[in-house]
RNA sequence: CGGGGCGUGGCCCAGCGGCUACGGCACCUGGUUUGGGACCAGGGCAUCGUGAGUUCGAGUCUCACCGCCCCGACCA
């Protein structure tokens, strides 16, 4: 049994920013659209790093760093980038400040005023793409594959916490290929492995799918997606790869030279995930009374919190505490340590960590006190259900880990059902429109003109999310305009 | 940028024209506690968002400004 969560929006709205604020996990900072992420939400955040980096680079990518300032004139080499990331951009003008003539406060010297304005990066293709041009000569340097972990800044009119900030961080995969069909391959690649991520680790089903051209990354020739579904039946997109194709190389003259020495344009891509991705976790796991973590992400897979009355008490179930920490830290799971942690803290009362370790989400707890001692037992308790469950202390670890594999793979269960059960065949307008409001996938037919897709948006504020991949070719008519259609599109009320 | 709501110790908030701004959480000191958010006693912490106005008197009424939150438009 867990416990149920209310899911009329408003109050999961405040529901979602309830979780973040007992879990401990990020803050709205005093600069307008910007988030704190506190060194627990971090903790999240370093864990997902680690997972995807590690991956990254067995596929043969670099890491690597580029400026966070971009002129101006870059951005707006490629027609339909500008078009999709201009607005939303925020700007240096200038670069000295000096003191105001009150000599307390400072302005900005208006004889520091730069030539051409410089763009705070939304997102890197340009400054990036203007730097491969020189490092790739020959079809030798062929495929660059480079990857950045950085912060962006996007104006976002609105924000939220995790899910859409002015400033995010992000891992951005920027890679330049000599064929096409490789740059599509790559593309697939990064998105199947953010699948494989958002599914294995994070206990999270997703539909990989293509985005509609209203929908794709501006600049894109076409864009992958995964789409998550969060408890309410809004969906997410959770990490995005982009086939370029050619856009960018014809726009800052990314060119190398053949085996027939003949010079071509590179085909491209990009891809990445964000930290909205803890947005989705925290949206897709948590109940009311708090954040539910995976173990695979949790930063503490395990907490052991010891009880007692005496010192004489505190010492044997102490140990026994250790014992046990020991014992679990010496485990692997998952290619990992397992990640234990014994609360020691005698300042605060039994109740309290606790509840502490419940909101932050721990899988797995472990009491243990003077009569679980005398037993030689320890009380055991997962995150994603209610009630304790005695455990000898011989068995104490092997069922910790049993417990650690049944959460993430219950939680994965849950998620996948939740998407499931909420995810329908849909023929006809007037039964989008009056199953919309309670949230879900919609598989619908749809002819491919953006103007049906602009009547489902205005009308019913949903959007396509994607063209589901995984779909064999089907006969049927658009949901909007009845012309004929051969696939199905998800259209779902989206965060 | 529209529509709604709100600004009072670090946090949550009471006050509804009148004397020294109420309380809880948190914090500090001492003691007792610890099997699901401890208790007692004492203590420290406030330019009531900013500015102007009305009034004998403003946290309270009026206006302007600033900021925040929620709902839209925009988006990962």
């Amino acid at each position: 049994m867990k416990k149920t969560l209310t899911t009329r929006a408003a109050d999961y709205n405040q529901w979602y920013l309830d979780v973040i604020e007992a879990a401990d996990l990020a803050e709205h900072s005093d600069v307008k659209g910007a988030m704190v992420i506190k060194p627990y939400g971090y903790a999240i955040w370093e864990r997902m790093q680690k997972i995807l980096d590690e991956r990254i680079k067995e596929h043969g990518v670099q890491n690597a760093y580029f400026p966070l300032l971009i002129p101006k004139s870059f951005l707006t080499k490629e027609a339909s980038h500008v078009e999709g990331f201009a607005k939303e951009c925020a700007v240096v003008t200038h670069y000295r400040l000096k003191m105001a003539l009150d000599g307390k406060s400072v302005i900005v010297d208006p004889e520091a005023k730069l030539e051409e304005e410089l763009i705070i990066r939304p997102t890197s293709e340009t400054v990036m793409y203007s730097t491969f041009s020189r490092w790739i000569k020959s079809w030798r340097d062929l495929p660059l594959q480079i990857n950045q972990w950085a912060n962006v800044m996007r104006w976002e009119m609105r924000t939220r916490l995790f899910l859409r900030t002015s400033e995010f961080l992000w891992q951005e995969g920027h890679t330049a290929h000599a064929t096409y069909d490789e740059a599509e391959a790559e593309a697939r690649w990064a998105l199947s492995m953010y699948e494989d991520f958002t599914r294995d680790v994070l206990a999270m089903s997703v539909v990989p799918g293509m985005k509609t051209e209203s929908e794709k990354f501006a600049g894109a020739d076409h864009t992958f997606t995964i789409e998550a579904m969060m408890q309410d039946g809004k969906a997410l997109q959770a990490g995005t790869s982009h086939n370029l194709g050619q856009n960018f190389a014809k726009a800052f003259e990314v060119k190398f030279l053949g085996k027939e020495n003949t010079e071509e344009y590179v085909y491209q891509t990009s891809w990445g995930v964000s930290t909205r991705m803890i947005g989705g976790l925290i949206m897709s796991h948590s109940d009311d009374d708090g954040l539910v973590l995976p173990p695979r992400i949790a930063p503490h897979q395990v907490v052991i919190i010891p009880i007692y009355k005496t010192d004489e008490e505190r010492v044997a179930v102490e140990a026994a505490a250790h014992s046990i920490a020991q014992s679990l830290k010496a485990e692997t799971m998952w290619e990992e340590k397992v990640r234990v942690h014994v609360d020691t803290r005698d300042n605060k009362s039994f109740g309290e960590k606790t509840y502490e370790w419940l909101k932050k989400g721990v899988p797995v707890r472990i009491e243990i006190g003077p009569r679980d001692v005398a037993n030689n037992s320890c009380m055991m308790m997962r995150r994603d259900r209610f009630g304790k469950n005695p455990i000898e202390l011989g068995v104490a670890v092997e069922e910790a880990l049993k417990y650690l594999i049944l959460i993430q793979h219950d939680l994965l269960e849950a998620n996948m059902q939740n998407r499931l059960t909420r995810t329908h065949h849909v023929d006809s307008y007037d039964e989008l429109k009056s199953k919309i409001e309670e949230g879900g996938f919609f598989l619908t037919h749809w002819c491919g003109d953006n103007a049906c897709e602009k009547k489902v948006k205005e009308e019913l504020k949903a959007t396509t999310r994607c063209i589901p991949l995984a779909q064999e070719n089907e006969e049927g008519t658009c949901v909007v305009c009845s012309k004929p259609s051969q696939r199905r599109v998800i259209f779902a009320r989206a965060y």
